[in-house]
DNA sequence: TTTGCGCTTCTTTTT
DNA sequence: GAAGCGCAAA
């Protein structure tokens, strides 16, 4: 051990050999946070501190992994097997597995996803008969997320008028009931969404003070990584459960706060001297990581910031060069000189890919240096973005499984229960809907009662329910023998699934059931991995909560060598070499959703602060003349952040135009308003106020009736009787036309029409739009 | 009930 | 430039 503490400097050591109590380590980046987090735990547990007794929260599960490798490495393995590492939504998902029955939910509950989230909002809008562009699905999403992440219950809701008037304004004044509809159906789903499992974690540990005494008794050493972008309900759960003993410590740096918009509260960190006693505060100022003109250029940005603790980072690494500036015309060949100097620094210097990052503000950047790469032959990997766990394909498979594992898991069932098609339509659902939502039980109940109710669904369609309904018993019984991979590669086969992609052979379809393939691939490394962890059972409910909470990080990444791609915000706790930031530019970094505001702005900047801070040898800036965003070519003018760094650590590569004047409107030669100025002449934040009369279609979608909920809307029409050959008739698109001919029966019911313009259509009549004249 | 077409919106960032 | 949605046709 005393050779383990020599590995680290005189700053780092102190709060390792910091005695109990609560302690506060401000880091600044590349300072070894993880190092002095690492060899705590490692020295609590020298101490003869039971590893059941310590409790460590990281920001992602890879970094816990990591941790604890490191930690049997230093104290062995058996002893670091009972620490409780991971992130505060996996660690708190697994308690709510064991306690979540007093709060009501299965410990088989489902994690719905945020794209689970956003569709069940959907539906419940949509059953409200509220119009969607007033209420947009992610905007309320957005709206119940950060509810739930000030924990704010339905009840809380209604009781703040501030709240309340926020939403009237917005003209949602129904804002209350959709997320108390929201709250009901998850809960009968026997589902919980991501800030649900610190929601519900808080509630029941305020509900039930025995088990908030039994955790309090557990985790008498408490840990917390990257503090500064903790939110509010993580905050109370951990004031909560440190509150008996008292050791607690924090590790962050409030420069690097980047989360705000997932409710993170930089002031629990600024605050934490005031939240306990004696806090024991540690400041770690060296960077081990970068050069000193990366170092001391991210300083001279970060300087700009007002809200700040005080904190000097420095380091004694060489100078390094200095921080290049490249400007190119258009979004591909800033990807073409990204993959070019890569290209380049690989040659020269005989580097692996590996190190090599290109970081950018949004996702959607990545494709231009994708294209650029591959040209190259340059490998990559792509982190974050759409990950594999939410492909189409792959959500389907894991949907099947999650509605064995709970079958009432309306997400999944609504997905797959006429994926492949089973002749299930649109209608059915609605129907087996509203009497879900009557009888107040799930739609799989409801299909399982379905002769006990008069549903007006006819036979052959009960007859398809009950055999989906028996398929996914089947499963349920399978599972109870099987391991996860055999199952998962029977529910592949049997539901078609693998047979519909494949039949249709298109170059996508074959992606996709390769795609599977890998899936299930997966899952049987998976059920390999956990038979040799002794209390894993390897089953496919396990999977699918490792499934929901990993991330594109956590996931192995084997050894091969790639490039990475990801966004900053992915990047923070990571290091490379060499470090590209690429589209930087006004508008989109800062982007131009965070300008409107001090705070916002300051955010952005403390991003810019960690995308830097993120390279060991050399940071390139990039960006363009020109970018195609949504699909347009627009202008793009330099980034201010470029100007703020202090011009000693800069090299531009190329000269940068200065063309200061910013006409209040750019009209172009047509006569048209460029809108990419406009935009920053008026730096408005959200929906600039309509200019234009409402657009025909809104009017359109207005004035329709909105449809009653609880009553079945079917598109049959009730056929005139007075319909017959020769009959002159009105069609809303065709115009007038005489009758032909009438044939079929019921539902089958044709008539053919020769209309005035000239044509002869045959129409079902259970569709067709006809007046009889 | 299913399919295909055209219109709209979307781009912050993630567990 | 894509993906999702609503509408109309079969």
């Amino acid at each position: 051990m005393e050779k383990y503490l020599n590995e680290l400097n005189e700053a780092q050591r102190a709060p390792v050999l910091h005695k109990d109590g609560p302690l506060m380590v401000i880091a600044g980046a590349g300072s070894g946070k993880t190092r002095v987090l690492t060899y705590r735990i490692a020295y609590l547990m020298n101490q003869g501190v039971d590893a059941f007794n310590i409790l460590s929260l990281t920001f992602t599960n890879k970094a816990a992994r990591e941790m604890k490798s490191r930690i049997s490495q230093i104290v062995g393995t058996s002893e670091s097997k009972n620490l409780m590492m991971g992130t505060f939504h996996s660690v708190f998902a697994k308690l709510l597995r064991f306690d979540g029955d007093k709060l009501g939910f299965p410990s088989n509950f489902t994690i719905y996803d945020t794209q689970d989230s956003q569709r069940l909002i959907s539906a419940i809008i949509k059953e409200m008969g509220l119009d969607k562009d007033i209420y947009k699905y992610k905007q309320v999403q957005n709206r119940i997320s950060s509810y739930k992440n000030s924990l704010i219950t339905v009840k809380a809701y209604y009781n703040n008028p501030d709240l309340l008037e926020a939403d009237a304004m917005a003209k949602r004044p129904r804002m209350g009931e959709i997320y108390q509809n929201y709250v009901d159906r998850c809960f009968k789903a026997g589902a919980m969404d991501f800030d649900d499992l610190l929601l519900r974690t808080n509630e029941l540990l305020t509900r039930f003070p025995e088990v908030l005494a039994k955790y309090q008794d557990r985790f008498r050493y408490i840990l917390v990584d990257e503090y500064q972008d903790t939110n509010h309900s993580q905050y109370l759960i951990i004031k909560a459960l440190s509150d008996r003993f008292q050791n607690i410590c924090v590790v962050g740096d409030d420069a690097q706060s980047i989360y705000s918009f997932r409710g993170a509260n930089i002031s629990n960190i600024l605050n934490f001297q005031k939240d306990y006693d004696n806090v024991g505060m540690y400041r770690l100022e060296q960077n081990y990581r970068s050069t000193k003109n990366i170092v001391n250029a991210a300083n001279s940005i970060i300087a700009n910031n007002k809200n700040q603790l005080e904190k000097v980072v420095w380091t004694s690494n060489d100078d390094g060069p200095l921080i290049k500036v490249h400007q190119s015309p258009t979004d591909a060949e800033e990807g073409r000189f990204v993959a070019g100097s890569i290209f380049e620094h690989k040659m020269q210097e005989q580097l692996p890919n590996g190190n090599f990052a290109v970081l950018y503000r949004t996702n959607s950047q990545s494709r231009a240096i994708e294209d650029a790469l591959r040209k190259r032959d340059i490998p990559y990997r792509i982190y974050g973005g759409l990950s594999f766990y939410q492909r189409k394909e792959i959500k389907d498979v894991l949907s099947y499984l999650r509605l064995v594992i709970n079958p009432k898991d309306e997400e999944a069932i609504k997905r797959v229960i006429n994926f492949p098609a089973r002749g299930i339509g649109q209608s059915t659902m609605d129907k087996l809907t509203v009497a879900a939502n009557h009888y107040n039980r799930s739609i799989f109940e409801v299909i399982e009662n379905l002769d006990r109710i008069d549903l007006k669904i006819n036979a052959g369609t009960k007859r398809k329910l009950s055999d989906f309904v028996n398929m996914v018993k089947s499963f349920q019984i399978m599972n109870e023998s099987a391991d996860a991979f055999e199952l998962s590669e029977h529910v592949a086969k049997k539901t078609g699934l693998l047979l519909e992609f494949k039949k249709d052979g298109t170059p996508e379809g074959i992606g996709k059931m390769e795609n599977i393939e890998e899936l299930l691939n997966g899952i049987k490394d998976f059920v390999e991995g956990q038979k040799e962890i002794a209390d894993a059972k390897g089953d496919i409910g396990e999977f699918l909560e490792d499934v929901a909470l990993a991330t594109d990080l956590d996931k192995d990444t084997g050894d091969d060598d790639r490039v990475a791609l990801m966004t900053i915000h992915l990047a923070k706790g990571l290091e490379f070499p060499y470090v590209y930031i690429v589209g930087m530019e006004e508008d989109l970094f800062p982007s131009a959703m965070s300008m409107s505001t001090r705070s916002e702005l300051e955010e952005e900047r403390r991003l810019f602060y960690v995308a830097l801070t993120r390279a060991e040898k050399q940071a390139y800036l990039t960006f363009t003349q020109n970018r195609y965003r949504w699909g347009k070519l627009i202008d793009a003018e330099p980034s201010r952040f470029i100007e703020e760094i202090d011009e000693k650590y800069v090299e531009n590569l190329t000269p940068i135009k200065s063309h200061r004047y910013t006409p209040l409107i750019d009209v172009d030669i047509f006569g048209d308003v460029d809108k990419s100025r406009l935009r920053q002449v008026k730096p408005v934040k959200g929906n600039p106020p309509s200019v234009n009369s409402p657009k025909e279609s809104q009017l359109r979608k207005l004035r329709k009736l909105k449809p009653e909920l609880g009553v079945p809307v079917g598109n049959t029409n009730t056929i005139n009787p007075d319909l017959a050959e020769g009959v002159m008739v009105n069609h809303t698109r065709f115009g007038r036309g005489q009758v032909i001919k009438i044939e079929g029966v019921g539902d089958d019911k044709k008539a053919e029409i020769k209309f005035d313009k000239g044509d002869v259509k045959k129409l079902l009549l259970r569709f067709a739009k006809l007046e009889v004249l």
